[in-house]
DNA sequence: ACTCGTGTATACTCGCGAGTATAGTTGCAC
DNA sequence: GTGCAACTATACTCGCGAGTATACACGAGT
């Protein structure tokens, strides 16, 4: 087919095509892809990456399997795509404190709020589980910058902390683990009905890990 | 060991000379199976339960299928024993802190020391990774109680600490969570080869969690 | 009206991997 | 040595699920 035509396909999508095509049929096509990868990330959350078929998805989405493949080229970008998404609301964290002007230790407690809502999400789990393993070694390679990134967020702003004093001095490596390392593992045991929101989850966390549980 | 003449020298030393030694004596049982379990661990770590197949076990020990199945009922329960060797590992943390005479805050910082050492084994990653999702609902059911078995002691050693005034008054379930989470993810991203150690990985978090990094 | 592009379904292929039937081998007991 | 039990291999079955070939439906532009 004439396959060669597509151009960027995706996320960059120039201003141009979204405003001149006053196109029903573009939005509409963005909105079921978009569907697609929520019942995908509340599937795999659910029963897990390898315990869900397409055939199940499509089921969820009262389609077929085609129809699926019609919005994503394989399961694996499937997957890939629930993780990007839930990967974004984490960055939106790092973005939101850009202008602030507290203290390094203030912005970080901010970024942890945002980081504990994404995780509570239906991304979470995926953010948390897209392993490298089930992943083709590009999409892997993807994976682990795009995680980077964030560990390196983390680290930045706990050296900020130590130098403009708000921060005491630490390992910035092995205290940004500790702290992803419990913000992550909120995918694990959170339950949408739980007494406990992110908002609420988060405050805790950040008392804790701001005074620790030794008594001053 | 007493048989290391040969040249022969194998990644998985330990596994593969039961096998491949004539001494038939040294054949046992017990032993064969906790190596089909080791070796079974490993490679769930590197490549995951799902993309590990029972043949790539069974190459990995020199046998065949047949033999593996002869040790273990089936795939799932071999996930199973590799996530409860696993956690004994842990449980042994709680063990040895029974006799102990320090404060509940003391007793604590022994546990995950004890912690991150059975993290950073061999076993680590089938004991945060063995997903409810990849078991039968009976296996699911142990695995739920055993996990929760750890949340339990660590909250108890929390309310503990509160008790004994060694730790400041908190959520002590949020508090778990916090600590479980840093030390379970360290699954994750601890490579054998790191510049860390488990004893020091532990001390650090322990520094962390205890002081916070707030400046005191 | 017809055709083209987009979207959807039916009905496949095909390989992989869990689990097994069967048969052979080895060492130990007597 | 003979028979039994434990052990191991060869060579299967069989279902599941990713991915696809093909055909059909429908609205928009000409």
């Amino acid at each position: 087919m004439a396959d060669a035509r597509t151009k960027n396909r995706s996320k960059p999508a120039s201003a141009r095509e979204l405003w001149n095509s006053g196109d029903a049929r573009a939005r509409d096509r963005e909105r079921k892809r978009e569907a697609v990868i929520l019942t995908a990330a509340r599937a795999f959350r659910e029963r897990g990456y390898h315990n869900t078929s397409l055939d199940d998805i499509a089921r969820e989405l009262n389609v077929t399997k085609p129809t699926v493949y019609h919005y994503v080229a394989n399961k694996e970008q499937l997957l890939f795509e629930c993780f990007h998404t839930g990967l974004n609301l984490i960055m939106e964290g790092f973005e939101e404190i850009r202008s602030s002007e507290g203290s390094a230790r203030e912005r970080l407690a901010c970024v942890m709020t945002r980081y504990a809502s994404a995780i509570t999400s239906d991304f979470g789990w995926c953010m948390v589980q897209a392993e490298n393993q089930d992943l083709s070694p590009a999409m892997s390679h993807k994976v682990r910058e795009l995680k980077s990134d964030i560990d390196q967020g983390l680290r930045h702003l706990i050296k900020q902390g130590i130098d403009d004093g708000s921060i005491r001095p630490c390992d910035a490596k092995i205290t940004a683990f500790a702290l992803a390392g419990a913000m992550n593992w909120i995918a694990f045991w959170y339950k949408s009905d739980d007494s406990l929101d992110a908002a609420e989850i988060a405050a805790r966390f950040i008392d804790l890990f701001e005074l620790g549980f030794q008594p001053r």
